[in-house]
DNA sequence: GCCTGATTTCTACCA
DNA sequence: ACTGGTAGAAATCAGGCG
């Protein structure tokens, strides 16, 4: 019978030795499945010396099937590494969890120079040969049994022919369940192992919305409330934030505690940390949302509250924020207690709204790199980049390297512009149209197509890098290329389908998010080639594509002055020049015609303010909008207090043109501050931990402020930030920080927020009009 | 021991 | 746990000072 179906999970179970593929879907028609595919076999690729003998390698092998019992298979294969053609032997092993210790072993013989995939997870190895793509439709010929296990689905099928991908115009409509727990602890940052979650709080996309609450400090019952609803819901997706580090942990540690079994999966098992960290729910797809934060960029503290406020789906200024060490207060208070119940809720409708926001995208990104969704979220840039290429690799017979140890040796990157400082009127900011990756294409950088220097290859056969001297061969075309060449048109397709869309209609949203996803993998392609971790790092590739980027803006620049353009900044693959329509026109035209690179205005400034920096300005956009870069405003790690000033400073110097203003607004504010007219939020700096604290060699202020926070009961890990206050005293600045939470306003040295935040902030714009620190005191 | 300038450490940004 | 280039604050070091 012919099963057509969306793929939402995969795991795989072996049984004696013998591996069973497990597909998790959902039907067209809505029913939910589980098809079982017993026929396939993980293998791994022994590649031949040059001049070994296959038949001489076949007998070393046969030699220690002893010790290798499991090796069902040997078979000859012409496969390419490096674009080069090398023999290489199949071997197939039965169990997959014992493949990567039969590659180790059968790579030392003698006959053989490399052993290949044989850390190729075998979900993994299953998907890529049989060109599977997780959130996507496939048809298979398959036999439905009937199953007496525990597994949670209606229906349950063997395999027998591959699955294969087809077109559908949209995907199944899901069962998703959001959820958020309230914990409890007297004590700081709740710990599992002493303190009761009093609050799970879950949400459907039909409308549901229950909160379960603990028996005064037992949680045994509304845990198993919560894995009654799971069940009784059997959502498809569950999304939550900071669910796969917070929550599902925690929830785990207590139901162990209460030997409960969390069984919410679909397969009678419970949720396990797996792959990149993330927490797997067989059956479904488990989604942290806090994984897609990395996406609003403007969002610099990433809580849940600040996403959902960004994205509009709950305003900070509607809602309650209370903060885990908060908790005991309100839950031992009666007439409390509903602020928390409402404070579940509040975060539980943000969850959803963040989720209407970001699963599109994740979906997307899921099936374009192929990683099934739960992993694609914790994957790093990366090893998204890295499964993209597998799949890609596999395609074209080439076979996947190993990752290597392998030292590192930093290469310069792209030129940067020391801006002319000041105002300047009508400036158009143009830029290339993703350079590296153009460059790339262009020169046909790959690992692929590298000639190491003692190689000789005659001159017109390559192309060489400037500076560095790196040759690459121009033919035939490198998989870089290959690749990079594809996901460019795929996202030119999209777009331009995108136009006849109704912006806001269903397929208009998927393909805004496909194009995304292709625009993420196209431009992490250049910083790949150069990551150590990269199973196709060269750093040639890197160096070169960077060395051809310098080379091309500076002829850029030399081709505008030409013209008679004057450039004012430049950084990378972007120049800034007094705005001429027509001689921007003639440059365009010039750059593509002698470079070869599509360039064009991407921003054109009515105005726009440099200092001596590199790296910050301000322009004014024509609709009246500021367009500020680099500069405190947008930094993360200074006082709401400084930002604002310098916000307002910009304002009045690029639309009304009023150092003398500007001057009188920062004297005005700085008086206000002396006079603790400003609030208290907008005093608190915000800094990232980006390292365990005992290992920090000077002492920092968030540092000392995140060891304050330790003491009280407080977990605080790496990539967390600290909320501090700088306060009254003697002595450095790290011991005059004091956690936001734990200081009031009384302690506040407003001296240092004077003095070292709003004055250098607003000083740094106003400096270049010959403001001077006096004349921001106040009189 | 204190002052000062140079250097290091740290974070967050730009492309 | 994608790259290098950069600014800026604060801590810390190193040397001058009889």
């Amino acid at each position: 019978m012919k099963v057509t179906f969306w793929l939402l999970d995969i795991n795989y179970e072996v049984k004696d030795h013998s591996p069973e593929v497990w597909l998790w879907g959902i039907e067209e028609e809505g029913r939910r499945i589980l098809l079982v595919d017993r026929r396939f076999r993980p293998y791994f690729y022994l590649v031949l010396k040059e001049g070994a003998e296959s038949e001489a390698v076949k007998g070393e092998i046969d030699r220690m099937r002893q010790d290798l019992p499991l090796i069902e298979n040997l078979e000859p294969a012409s496969m390419k590494f490096f674009g080069r053609p090398v023999q290489a032997i199949r071997v197939t092993c039965g169990d997959p969890d014992l493949l990567a210790r039969y590659a180790d072993k059968l790579g030392k013989l003698t006959g053989v120079e490399a052993s290949l995939e044989g850390d190729i997870r075998f979900s993994m190895r299953y998907l890529i040969d049989n060109g599977i793509m997780p959130c996507g439709w496939h048809e298979v010929e398959a036999e439905e049994v009937t199953d007496d296990s525990v597994k949670q689905i209606e229906k349950v099928c063997i395999v027998d022919s591959p699955p294969r991908p087809v077109e559908r115009p949209q995907p199944p409509s899901f069962r998703i369940l959001g959820f958020t727990l309230t914990p409890y602890g007297r004590m700081g940052t709740p710990k599992p192992d002493s303190d009761p979650v009093v609050i799970i709080s879950a949400a459907t996309n039909e409308g549901d919305e229950v909160q379960f609450a603990a028996e005064g400090e037992n949680d045994a019952p509304l845990i198993e409330n919560f894995n009654e609803f799971v069940r009784g819901f059997d959502p498809d997706i569950i999304v939550g934030y900071g669910s796969n580090q917070g929550h599902w942990p925690y929830l785990l540690a207590r139901a162990g505690k209460h030997d409960i079994k969390l069984s919410v999966d679909r397969a009678g098992g419970e949720p396990h940390t797996s792959v990149y960290g993330h927490v797997s729910v067989t059956g479904r797809a488990n989604i942290d949302l806090y994984d897609f934060a990395d996406e609003f960029q403007d969002v610099k503290v990433k809580t849940l509250e600040n996403i959902a406020d960004f994205l509009g789906v709950m305003k900070l200024g509607d809602r309650t924020i209370i903060e885990d060490v908060d908790v005991p207060s309100y839950w031992e208070e009666k007439n409390r207690r509903p602020i928390l119940l409402k404070f579940g809720r509040e975060n539980l409708r943000s969850i959803m709204g963040v989720a209407d926001a970001a699963l599109d995208f994740a979906f997307q990104l899921s099936s374009l790199v192929g990683l099934p969704v739960d992993h694609i979220g914790t994957a790093a840039a990366g090893f998204r980049v890295d499964w993209f290429l597998i799949r890609q690799a596999h395609g074209v017979g080439e076979l996947i390297p190993g990752r290597r140890e392998q030292p590192y040796f930093p290469y310069e990157g792209g030129l940067v512009l020391t801006p002319k400082p000041g105002m300047h009127e009508n400036v158009a900011a143009l830029d290339f149209k993703s350079m590296y990756p153009s460059i790339m294409i262009a020169k046909n950088i790959s690992p692929d197509t590298y000639v190491p220097p003692q190689e000789d290859v005659p001159p017109s056969k390559v192309n060489v890098a400037p500076e560095v001297g790196h040759r690459f061969r121009k033919e035939p075309p490198g998989f870089y290329k290959e690749v990079l060449t594809r996901l460019i048109r795929t996202r030119d397709e999209v777009r331009k389908r995108m136009r006849t869309l109704e912006p806001g209609s269903f397929e208009y949203r998927l393909l805004d998010a496909r194009q995304r996803a292709v625009k993420v993998i196209t431009n992490a392609t250049y910083g790949y080639a150069g990551w150590l971790g990269a199973r196709w790092y060269l750093k040639p590739v890197a160096e070169a594509t960077a060395a051809w980027g310098r080379e091309t803006i500076r002829n850029t620049m030399e081709m505008a002055r030409q013209i008679g353009l004057e450039v004012i900044y430049g950084d990378t693959d972007s120049i800034f020049i007094v705005y001429d329509p027509e001689k921007v026109e003639a440059l365009s035209k010039k750059v593509q015609e002698e470079i070869g690179l599509e360039m064009k205005p991407d921003k054109i400034y009515t105005r726009i303010l440099f200092t001596e920096a590199k790296k910050r300005y301000c322009g004014l956009l024509p609709d009246g909008r500021l367009d500020i870069v680099g500069l405190e405003v947008i930094r993360g790690d200074w006082a709401n207090a400084a930002k604002g000033v310098q916000e307002t400073v910009l304002g009045i110097l690029l639309r009304e043109r009023s150092p003398e203003k500007a001057a009188e607004f920062v004297r005005g504010y700085v008086s206000g501050l002396r006079e603790r007219k400003v609030p208290y939020r907008d005093l608190i700096i915000w800094k990232t931990l980006t390292k365990p604290i005992d290992e920090y060699k000077v002492k920092a202020a968030h540092v000392e402020a995140a060891k304050i926070l330790k003491e009280r009961g407080w977990g605080l890990t790496i990539g967390d930030k600290v909320g501090f206050v700088i306060t009254k005293g003697s002595g450095k600045l790290y011991e005059k920080a004091k956690p936001y939470n734990f200081a009031t306003y009384d302690d506040i040295d407003l001296d240092y927020y004077v003095e070292n935040q709003v004055k250098p902030a607003a000083l740094r714009i106003l400096e270049q009009f010959g403001v001077t620190e006096n004349d921001l005191v106040p009189n």
